[in-house]
DNA sequence: GTTATTCTGTGCGATATATGAACAAATGTC
DNA sequence: GACATTTGTTCATATATCGCACAGAATAAC
């Protein structure tokens, strides 16, 4: 690609939407420069052509984004087969297990969420199509950087900080190429309170009809109610069920 | 503001995203040209950035958004308190009912889904976070539309596309007007199979502290399930009280 | 109330982008 | 296989944007 092949008031553009994600809804000029790291003047006009286009609101001081920029995300979740053939499948399934089930796709050291559907509230954090979540401590996570070949696995984790969430989270990654290795040979990963005490969850690959893994879907459940190792048991033939129904249908 | 307030490369590219979502998942340069207006070395120089950056895939042919692009939507979705305040209650609401429970607000002349929580599938169409639905037909596009003034809600009418979905829909602006009155005086509005044969559903207006509606919560299910009649005795008091529960929590 | 600091808005030269035409490659048509 | 269309890419140049520096307004500090 050649320099001029890069429309970079684009690319500023959507760095400065991107600005409000991370801090409050209402971001001023002077904020927004300094978490894009851009040139206020410019940071200034980007968020003047969201105001104009009705992708923000502008009091005169604060901006905030407005449902528009839903558009933005709506063009992928509407244009992609993958989210729209899944959410009935998710539905079903999360009232045949009577918990929340999910769906994800990775975007470099994270899980997106594509798809979800929610029986009952059981992590503290609340998550919507778009919410994201660190893969090496998450059960869809695992599963899709175990379909990865090691090397490129190992490249994620080198990126990823990699924290202990809870005392029992992962974070030596010689240790999750190993468990990486075991969720490929099973089919399946278990997690188990590494992201949040008192949350386990199982997740199965979402693959097409070549065999490509293309994404994950998984079941979280209450530690207390479910214990880890109940876990394949109860939510395993289920997850291959729908595993199974999904994979005909794509591509 | 003035012209040079405007980044109109910044404004070309948002266009392009949002090609994408009216038709396949897949766009070649040309047919985003199409699509957008623009001239094709423009809409090239859009897509490459976006493929450069990420948000996009592109095969030497066709683009395709990733979802990173959902990034996007997640800017507004997780810095704006009202989705992320109003989802658990919506899980709440939807376990009880066991029915569908959504939440939207007013874009135009469309709702549009902030937050959802799915028991079963009633509709055929497939909704989430950033779908879009005409306003004048909906349930909680009534109760929107009802909070406005009637001049303004006529304006928008006026530039609605008011189509007969089915048999029931009603299209007549002068009637939907009246509808309006009616939803204002009673305090929630019932859709009868207006938008989707086979679909009812209820919604009530989400009020901040000082009044104000700043959305709409629903609650849908099938027609053969459930009555029109029946749903303002079956779902109207869990709206109510999820109304009331939310109304302190805003602003 | 004054000073210091931060913020927003503007003008300008340097730089980057948009445009439409031209061309080559691919695709479709007969 | 030749012709017509469509598509992707490149180029020159007219136009628009960027980042900087500065002025005035708004806050904050004292």
């Amino acid at each position: 690609m050649r320099e001029t092949d890069f429309v970079s008031g684009f690319a500023r553009g959507l760095k400065v939407i991107e600005a409000f994600g991370e801090t409050r809804q209402r971001l001023s000029i002077a904020e927004a420069a300094r978490l894009t790291g851009l040139d206020r003047a410019t940071v200034r006009r980007s968020l003047l052509t969201l105001a104009e286009l009705g992708y923000a609101d502008y009091d005169g001081k604060f901006f905030a984004l407005t449902p528009k920029i839903l558009r933005l995300g709506h063009a992928y979740l509407s244009a992609t087969p993958l989210p729209v053939l899944i959410q009935p499948h998710l539905d079903q399934l999360s009232e045949k297990a009577g918990q929340s089930a999910s769906a994800s796709v990775l975007d470099g050291t994270e899980i997106v969420y594509i798809a979800r559907a929610s029986q009952r509230r059981v992590m503290s954090i609340n998550l919507m199509p778009g919410s994201r979540l660190p893969a090496y401590c998450a059960s869809m996570g695992r599963v899709l950087l175990a379909s990865l070949p090691d090397n490129e696995a190992r490249s994620i984790l080198a990126r990823t900080d990699l924290r202990a969430n809870t005392p029992n989270t992962k974070t030596d990654p010689v240790e999750l190429v190993a468990e990486f290795r075991r969720v490929r040979e099973l089919g399946y990963a278990i997690i188990d309170q590494e992201l949040e005490v008192g949350l386990c969850s199982i997740a199965v690959p979402v693959e097409n009809d070549r065999g490509q893994t293309v994404a994950a879907i998984n079941i979280g459940a209450p530690a207390a109610h479910v214990q880890a190792s109940e876990m394949a048991q109860r939510y395993l033939p289920m997850l291959r069920e729908t595993q199974k129904t999904l994979r005909p249908m794509l591509r």
